[in-house]
Formats: structure tokens, sequence, C-alpha cells
DNA sequence: CATGAATGAGAATTCATTCAT
DNA sequence: CATGAATGAATTCTCATTCAT
């Protein structure tokens, strides 16, 4: 994968940190704000379209020009604000990560019953992931991520090892207030998550041949862990 | 990586000669045999050197002119076995499913308790699928299976439905006997091969930063699937 | 043969900007108009290429990359004027078609002598087509015209069909002017057109090994097929 | 139009002689004869297979393949009997023209009024060109001529010259015995013929729009011609 | 900044020709 | 002689990237 020598793409203002800002004391906003939240507001127009171009048809096989049209805008305009095309589709991995993990880690502090943080995880997963393009996400990185491996690696990173992290931290909570007396998924935190991979493979494959009710697989996967793992109450 | 090395095979004997040679005191092997093995070894040598590069870079990101250079034949070669990289592509996947299938239906009529058969299944998908290139075909058909609707349809049909309905047959029958008291796996059979699925993922895109243990994975699973659904001898 | 000069045009200025530019004090051209010249230009650069190519070759000798360089333009260009090969070969014997026709049609409406009329059809034959690259339109539909119906059938309509039309309004204007007293030119208009046909092909095949002094033929064909039909006086 | 350097066929012995032989005493053919004929037999197939494709698809169109296989041989074979593509398709002209000059010159010393001769030619061509695959020939010649500089002149020295110096002595005995009056088709003896190209070209092309009726077409040329040229009796 | 025409490297596919059997 | 598998040069068409306007 040879970069050639190329202009670097001169970075825009992040969205998120555009709608952050929108919210301050700005009454007549300043040019400059302006510009920035127009300039924006087209990265976001771009990492949207090149998502479903992408899921649709794969790095590969997505052709810019169809990004730029869905996105309204020519095609040398994504030039502009992403450096080539595989700038653009690691871009589009890294934005849409942030808010994803986020969920993630904040069940870290939750101070609940870990059964009731699971469950709560799931519907999070369901509504967040399973409902949004973000599953695409996911499944891109799947697809994709092998040809990407410095990509691959910050999505390790950024989300598995970020989550797994998270679950150990809740297991060990669990076991120390006495809820659960298996220590099993401290070992393999792959296995809580497991069945949500399965949903986004199925989500992407097979869901017209039989659809699969995604979120009552979860609560089915978590009713029989806990009963695997809980304190039996004699 | 390009074996540049060619089988110069000599053996091959015109189809025309064969014919009248068949008359003759047999040979040892018919030259119709052998010709048609050797058209038989040179398919094999592409549909492997297709899943090499098709796993490397997915169905776009393939060239055939590499193919061919891995599997030591001249790029038209190619077009005299397959129709065209589409075709190749089907029946790559195709051809690695049947023997695939064979195993998972097999179980089926194994007369053992369910949690061995269910070991023994674990150690077959950790030896056949994640410890051959059957992993990578498995990878492949999450990767494109999107873009190849038929194929997808195909693999569909020929493997996890048969899978999941030999997986229902089982639990049935551990019901029947006693063995299981909870019958989630029937309506989610997904539920006992999930970690499966994480596990060939997790080979493919993370392993080098996090090497996981396939097998002790699945052993983890089934341990903990089975306290929740076995009988509970008091 | 390939005329490396490639003309450098700078006049073209970018759409918005001409749309700017509309309110201001009209420019001597708008800007919008200039691109569409070039565009035309073009076109007509890609074009004139074609046919030369085309008719040194044939539909399926010509090569489009020396179509390219013929023209002083990239090989992809032509995909932004011409979906593909074909479509640029039949926009090629349509583009030649209009101006053909007209002048053909144009002759219904003279009134002379149906002699004088036929006299200066020679003569504008053997200067409009003959004399310029339009014969070699002809022979291309002569050439290929088998292998694309769609367009021989465009053809017929557009040419045979039309100036045989003329050709059968105009002896009937001579017949009943008592100018000439024989209706065979009705059912077979193409006696009149006949040794134009020659001429052509002749041109194309034989000219270096014998010339033909085309028009002089056209006229001796005038000459004999009016002693044959022209009402003798005694 | 680089000729390789390859292997120059060994020229069999062409069909006609082939035939002419097997009229001879040869009771027990002898083996060497019997080859020659199974040759020269196959010969003919490969020629008659080559004008069928060349004449539907055109020289670069036609495939070797296909007219091996409309040959009912394999494609190596043809390469045993023509050096290659471009020999083939010259020698497909070639062996079509003798037994058609021959026709023509023979008109030459038929000892008829030059009506009659002309008569009988317009039903000859109708029936031994127009009726068979003759006329691919000419529309073959006509198509692909211009890139075949040696076939056209081969082609122009057999065929038209030949003709038309037949078609100049006819048209000087008429004169001589009082037929005729007119020595223009002297000059331009493509006026004898031109009708018949455009029955050749419009059979190709045009037939299914607009059938044209070939022999009634030549008839009326001629008496057309005729009345122009003929001796006018008071 | 934005545009979109132009570029040209690259990929799939075809097919004349060769050659081992 | 005949075969037909194999070859690889040649050709069409695509699309990421550049750049003049």
């Amino acid at each position: 994968m040879p970069s050639k020598v190329r202009k670097v793409s001169k970075e825009a203002v992040p969205a998120r940190s555009a709608r952050l800002t929108r919210g301050r004391a700005a009454p007549r906003k300043g040019a400059k704000e302006k510009w920035a939240e127009r300039r924006a507001a087209r990265r976001e127009a771009i990492l949207a379209a090149a998502l479903d171009e992408f899921a649709e048809r794969g790095f590969e096989g997505a052709r810019l020009d169809d990004v730029a049209r869905r996105a309204g805008i020519a095609k040398g305009t994504i030039y502009l604000y992403f450096a080539d095309k595989e700038t653009l589709f690691q871009e589009l991995i890294r934005s849409a990560l942030s808010p994803f993990v986020a969920t993630i880690e904040a069940a870290r502090s939750i101070d609940l019953p870990l059964r009731v943080v699971c469950d709560r995880l799931a519907g999070a997963f369901a509504r967040e992931v399973l409902g949004t393009r973000r599953k695409d996400i996911v499944r891109l990185m799947i697809s994709e991520g092998r040809r990407f491996p410095k990509i691959a690696k910050f999505y390790y990173e950024e989300v598995p090892k970020r989550a797994f992290a998270a679950v150990r931290a809740l297991v060990r909570k669990g076991i120390e207030r006495g809820e659960i007396v298996d220590d099993t998924l401290e070992k393999f935190p792959q296995l809580i998550i497991s069945p949500a991979l399965v949903a986004v493979v199925w989500d992407g494959l097979f869901d017209k041949y039989e659809p699969l009710d995604a979120e009552a697989l979860l609560r089915a996967h978590f009713t029989l862990l806990f009963k695997a793992i809980e304190r039996r109450t004699p």
C-alpha cells in the first residue's frame, strides 16, 4: 500500500467540536466560526456519504465519485478535506468510534447490580449500534481491517481493549460484591459480547433470509450467562 | 511471496491418443484419468492461490495477475478454469463448504451426551476451521457476502441453516434424555456458536496485538453454557 | 501519423465563476459558452480522430488508444464524451448523417429540369462526399453495418429511404412535366445512385492501382441514363 | 501489420484439383491420393467455416476458435493448413476468386448479341454470386480490403481488371457489329456492373428493412442501358 | 475554497499462436 | 498429423488523483 507523495489534507475541525461550540454564548457568530461550522458540516456530509458507500461496496469497491455525488459536492472537494481515499476511510472509522467507546466505558461507573448493567448495555447496543449506521462501521472493520493494520490496531486499542477492561472491572466488582461467583469472564471477556458480533454479522448477511431479533438474542444470552455465574441461592 | 516455481508436469497425454490407447492392455493409469487429475490439480492450485489473495486483499482488491503468479500459471489460464473473477470467487466459497458442512451434520448422529458432543465440535472447529485456510473462507463470507447476495444465500442454506438444524436436534435430544433443562438454544442456536465467530474475527484482526486461545475460549464457553442449562443435581 | 501537438486551450472558465459573472457588464462571450465551445471542440476532435482510425482499421481493428493519441488527449478522456467504443462509433455515423441527408432532400424543392438537378447532385456528391471524409462514413457503414443492426436501421431510415423518396418525387415531377417518359427509376431509385456507390468503393480499394474520375463517371452515367429516359425529340 | 517469424504453412492441394482428380481412372485410390483428398477436404472445411465467421464478424472480429469449432476440428489444426489468421483470410479470398473470374471471362467468347450476353451475365451474377456465399466474399473485400493492400491489389487484378477488360472487348465487338453506338461503357465499364454492387451491399445491410429484387434491378438496369446505347432504328 | 475535466496507471478479459503429448 | 491446454501481448474500460479555472 504505497502512500504516494501528496498534499497532506489540512485537517478540518472535527464535527463534534463544532457541535459543542454551537452551544456557546456567541450571539452573532463570528465569520470565522461560521466558516468552521460550514467546513465541519461538509466534512460530516462526506463522512456520512462515505459510510454509505463503503458499507455497500467495501473499501476497494466504493468510488469517490459516488461519495461526492451522495454528499452533494464535487469530486475534487473531497481532497480538500481528506488526503486520499485511505485517509477518508480511516477517518471514518475513527470518527465513529469515540461515541461508541464512551458509552461502553460509562458503564464502568454505574453503581447497579452487574445483571442490570448488562441488560442496559444490551439495550444500548441494540439501539445505538445495531439500530444505526454504526453497525456498518463494525462490519467494515471486520471486513477491511486486515488490509489496514494501522487502523485495526487503533480500533483494537479503542474498542475491544477498552471495552474488555471495563468488562473486567465490572466482573471484579460483581465478584467482590458477591453477586457472581465465576471469574471466567475476566479471562474471556469476549464471551460477554460474542452474540453482539453474531447479531452484526447476521444482520448484514442473512437477515433477509431469516430475520433475527437481536435484542432478544442478547437478552437470552445474558439470562443463560447469569444462570451460570450468579451465586446460587439455595 | 509469489512462488515462481512452475510445475511442468509432463504426465499429460492428449485425449485422442488416450482413446486409441483404451483398447490396449490397460496401463497403470488411463491417460484420460491422468489428464483429469492434472486438470483437477491445476484447478485446486488456482483455488488455493485465489484463497490466499482474496483473503489478503478482499474480492475487489485481489488481482488475478497475482493469483496466477501464485498458482504458477499464466494469467489467461485462469480463464480456462473459471469464467471470470466473480465465478472464481464463488467457486472458492462453494468448494470449501461441502466438507465443512459434512462435519457439522455428522454431529447429529453421534450418540453421546450433549456436553461431550459440544466439546468435540469445539475441538473440530479449532482444528478444521481455525487451524486451516477454512477460517479465511468464513472471513471472506463475512466480508464480501453482502456484495454477493446469491452466494450469501447459498452459504446461508449450506452452513448456518444446516448447522442450526443440527444444533436444534441435538438440544432436543439432550432435553429428552434429561441431560439439559433449558430450551433457549433451540430458539437461539446462534448462542452456541457465537464465540467461534468471535474467534474467527479476532484471529483475523487482533491476534497480533493480543493472541487469543480459541480452543480455551470455546471450552470456557461450553463450561458456562452447560452450567446454565444442565439439570442441577442437588 | 499521430499528431502530438496538444491544444492547450486556456480559455475555459469554470461554470460557477461563470454564473457569478453573469450579472456583470456582459463580457465578450459568456464563460459558459466558451466552456460549451471547448467541450464541443473536443468532442469534434475525438470524432475526427475516431473517423480516421475506424476508416483505416475498421471497428474492431481501431484502438481507442490511437484515437486518443490522434485527438491529442488521454485515453480516459474519450470516456468523458462517449460511453464506450460502440457508442463512439455510432455517434460518429450519426453525426455525419444530418448534413448529408439535408443536401439530398434539398434537391426535392429545386425547380429546374431533372437533368440539371441530377448534374448538380453529381457535383454535390463528388464535392461533399467523395471530396471529404464523409466518404469514409459511407464506407464504414458498408463495412461494419452488418454488425450494428441498430445503426444500419437508423442509417437506412436516414439515408437511402429519404434519398429514394426524394428521387421518386423528382422522377414523378419529371414525368408530369413531360421531361422524361420512363418510370423505371421510380421503381428502382437505386439505379440513379449506383455509380456513386461504385465510386466510393473504388476510391477506397483500387484508386491507387487505377484512379477513377468519379465526377466524370457520374456525369457519363447521367448522360446515358437520360438518353434512355428522356422524351425523344424526333 | 508486422508479420512475425513463423512456420510457413505447407500449402495443401486446392479443393478443385482434388475434385478434378477424383474422376480419374484410379480404381483403388493410392494411399497418397486418399491423404491428399483428406487434406483438401479439411482445407475446404476450414475455408468454408472461415467464410462464415469472417462474413459475420469481419476479419478482426472473427475468432479462430469459432472457425475451428464450425469446421469440426481443433484450433491448432488450422495452423497445419494456414500460416496464420491473415493468411487464412487471404487464401479465402483467393480461393473464391478463380471460379468467379472464370465465369466472367467466359462471356468474352460467347458469340451472341451484347444484349443477350448481358442478360445472361445478370442471371449468372444473381445465381452464382448473390445466391451463394460468394457475395460475402465481395462484401468482405469491400469491408476489409483497405487493411490488406496486397489482397486488394490481387483482387483488383483478378476481378475488376479482368472483368472490365472483358466488358471492353464485348463493347468493342458490339460497336463493330453495329449493335450499339455508344462507347461510354468502354471508358467506364463500371457503369455496367454498378447495380450489381448496389445489390450486394443492399443485401447485406438493408434487405430486412426493404427487400430488393436484385435480378429485377439488374434487368431494369440493362433495359435502360441498352435504350441509351443501342442503335435507334427510326 | 470549490469545481469537474483531464489524466494515466492499472485491472479484467480476450484470443492468436505455440507446443507437449 | 491432430489436439487443445497454456501462454501473454494487447485491448477496453475504470477510477483515484491532479489542477486550471
